[in-house]
DNA sequence: GTTTCACCATAACGAGCGTTACAGTAGGCG
DNA sequence: CGCCTACTGTAACGCTCGTTATGGTGAAAC
C-alpha cells in the first residue's frame, strides 16, 4: 500500500507476530498486548486493520492456508509420477516445516480444539480439510488406485497422525521415535503398494 | 467418605460435571461457574475439595487417565494371541468410547494443546504418553516382530491419527470416511503382516 | 505550507472470571 | 442438647484482557 514504509508495513507485523505467537503459545493463551508488542503496532492501528482479535485470528489462519496451500503446490509441481503425487503431503509438509520453522504439529489442529464454533476462523479450518480431502482424492484417482475414497481416507489418516504425534512429542518427547512424518510417508506407501496399487495377492 | 450422602457426594459430581464441560467444550473455554451450576456445588465447597480450577482440571485428567487405563486392562484380560494383544489399542480405545460416550477425539490430545507447560495436570498428560509407548513397546516385544521400538512407534502412529481425525471430523464431518479408529487398526495390522512379524519377501 | 494519511503512545473503560469471605442450614453423634 | 462436619447461597474483591478514546508524530501529496 504506501510506498514509503521503510520496513514492512503495520499489518504484516502483525501478522507474523500473531503468527509466531499464536503457534507457540496457543490462540487463547495469548493476549492482544503481547502481539502488538511484539509487532510493534499500537491498539488503534491493529483494530483499523483487523476486526479485534477474533478477525485478528482469522487472518492468521487464512495466512497459514495460503502458505501451506502454495508449498503444497509447489512440491506438486515437481512431481510426475502419479504415486510420488499421491505421496506428495507428506514432502509439502517436509518443506513446510522448513519454511516456516514449524516444529510444533499443525496449526490447523490446535486452532479446531481452541476455536468456538462460529468463530471467523472456522471457514479455514474448513478450508484446510476440504483441501486434503478433495486434493488427497484427486490424486488418488490419478494414480489409479483400487478404490480412491480409501485410500485417500488412509492417507489422511497418517497425515493427521504425523501431526498429532508432532504436537505430543513437543511435550513430551519420545527420544528414539524419529521423525513422524518421515513415518506416516513411509506406513502409507507401504500400505499403497501392498493393497492401493492393483496388485491382487 | 460420607455414607449420608443420598446422592453422590460433592467431590464425584464435580468431577462428572468437569469431565463433561471441559471434554465438550475445552478446558480454558470452561468457566468455574458453568463447572458449578452443573454439578450444583457452591463455590466454597469446590476450593475445599480441589485447589482451584487447575486442580480441577489435573484431577480430570487424573480421573480420565484411569478409567482409559482400566479400560484397556479389561480388553487386554481378554486376549491371548499377541498379535491381537498388540493391537489391542484399537479395541480399547472403542469399548472407552461405548463406556464414555466419546465421540470428540482424545481428552489428551485436547488438554496437550490447552495447557500451559508447568500446569499440575501435564504430568498425567505424560503419564499417558508413557503408558502407550511403554506398553505398545512391551506387547511388541511380547509379539515377537522383527524391530519392537519400529512397530510401537508405527501403531502410535496410527493411534493419534485415529484420534486427530476424530477430532477434527467433529468439526468438520467428512462423510462417507468411516470410522477413523477401525481404519487405522486396519492399517496397523495391514503393517504388521507386511512388515512386523518374520515374514521375508 | 497545509493537508492527509498511516501510525504511535498512553490511559481508561467494561466485562468476564477465578477466588475468597461471610453468613446460614441439615444431618450424624457423643 | 450441643458439637462437628459437609455443605449451600450470595456477594464482593481483584485481576486480566479485549476494546475504545485521545492526543501527538512524521512523512508523503499537492
Amino acid at each position: 500500500m504506501t510506498p514509503t514504509a521503510a520496513s514492512r508495513t503495520a499489518r504484516e507485523r502483525l501478522l507474523t507476530a500473531a503468527g509466531e505467537l499464536f503457534y507457540e503459545s496457543g490462540i487463547a493463551a495469548t493476549g492482544v498486548d503481547a502481539v502488538l508488542q511484539r509487532a510493534g503496532v499500537s491498539p488503534a492501528t491493529m483494530y483499523a486493520h483487523f476486526a479485534g482479535k477474533d478477525g485478528l485470528v482469522a487472518a492468521y489462519l487464512e495466512d497459514r492456508y495460503s502458505a501451506w496451500h502454495a508449498t503444497w503446490d509447489d512440491v506438486l509441481a515437481e512431481l510426475d509420477d502419479p504415486v510420488d503425487r499421491l505421496l506428495s503431503v507428506f514432502d509439502a509438509v517436509d518443506r513446510y516445516r522448513q519454511r516456516e520453522g514449524n516444529r510444533r504439529g499443525c496449526a490447523f489442529l490446535a486452532a479446531a480444539t481452541e476455536l468456538p464454533p462460529g468463530h471467523p476462523g472456522q471457514p479455514w479450518l474448513a478450508a484446510d480439510s476440504l483441501l486434503l480431502t478433495g486434493r488427497l482424492r484427486e490424486l488418488a484417482v490419478a494414480a489409479g488406485v483400487d478404490d480412491p475414497d480409501e485410500a485417500a481416507a488412509t492417507l489422511l489418516l497418517c497425515y493427521d497422525g504425523a501431526l498429532a504425534r508432532s504436537a505430543r512429542e513437543w511435550t513430551t518427547p519420545d527420544l528414539g521415535a524419529g521423525d513422524p512424518v518421515r513415518r506416516a510417508r513411509d506406513v502409507a506407501a507401504a500400505w499403497l503398494t501392498s493393497r492401493g496399487t492393483g496388485a491382487p495377492a
